[in-house]
DNA sequence: CTCCGTGCAAATAGTTTGCAACCAA
DNA sequence: TTGGTTGCAAACTATTTGCACGGAG
């Protein structure tokens, strides 16, 4: 299947399902985070790097507001690892993390389900509204 | 035990544990945080409020330097739940937190270990160095 | 006496917002 | 046409830092 499109049609397809708009810039953003299928997560600055290494430009706050706009409409999910910055997931289901403190990169951990045995019931009045699992790495001795 | 001190020792033997001048200030904090032997898990913000509802002064900047003190002295953890502020928490094992987020309030969640089943393995040539389990809680509808 | 600790204000990092110009429907 | 979207700069929040003063050992 040759590149004949500057972007291929996952991205367009993605933004209808939330029903944004196919703005330009979205549908870069789009592009360059379900481009290919592959789950990513990325920050905020490291998808305006993107977006201008391939040439096309877009601003930053553009960058932070389509993020939003996307973790809004349910597209990616937002994860906080340490106060500075936080990342975007592509993968949409409840599964664990590695964070690598060293450099500073967050992956999925593993490809199994992880299960929490002894799991604490959620307080009266409260039901649990997502689990996170971050599994923080550091380079071994 | 009537209060004949402006504070008990536990404050003192605490910072003496970690080697650190148990200057005013250090032992006000102290002793909010660890007083009555009661886990804690504090913002600054609200550390800084408390110190001030205490009647004593302490300044902001003052209170984020020796937050971060007690952290690398490993008295306290730090965790950071979203991008907004972090906790620092008096207990030190490895343990799961209730995240309401509703009032964005950080509490521990049961009392008993949990245990994670199908834990996946660190990468070549890392190690986990801490695993983060934050449920996160919503007012049931 | 010597240095670590403190306070203040200013600096910083990451993110959001106000507002005018723009563009998809 | 019209309301959603973008860009820029300015605002904001949480936190850190530079520097002069003060207090613990």
């Amino acid at each position: 299947m040759p590149r004949t499109d500057p972007h291929n049609t996952r991205g367009e397809a993605w933004l209808a399902r939330a029903n944004l708009r196919p703005t330009r810039q979205r549908l870069l953003l789009a592009d360059l985070l379900v481009g290919d299928g592959r789950d990513r997560h990325v920050t905020a600055e490291w998808l305006h790097d993107a977006a201008r290494r391939s040439g096309d430009k877009v601003s930053l706050a553009t960058v932070y507001n389509t993020l939003r706009a996307f973790s809004e409409a349910g597209l990616v999910q937002e994860i906080t690892v340490d106060g500075t910055g936080s990342y975007f997931d592509t993968r949409l289901d409840d599964h664990p993390h590695f964070y690598w403190e060293d450099g500073a990169r967050l992956t999925d951990a593993g490809t199994q389900p992880i299960e929490i045995v002894n799991l604490p019931d959620a307080p009266e009045g409260t039901e649990i509204a997502k689990i996170d699992v971050v599994i923080r790495l550091r380079p071994k001795a």
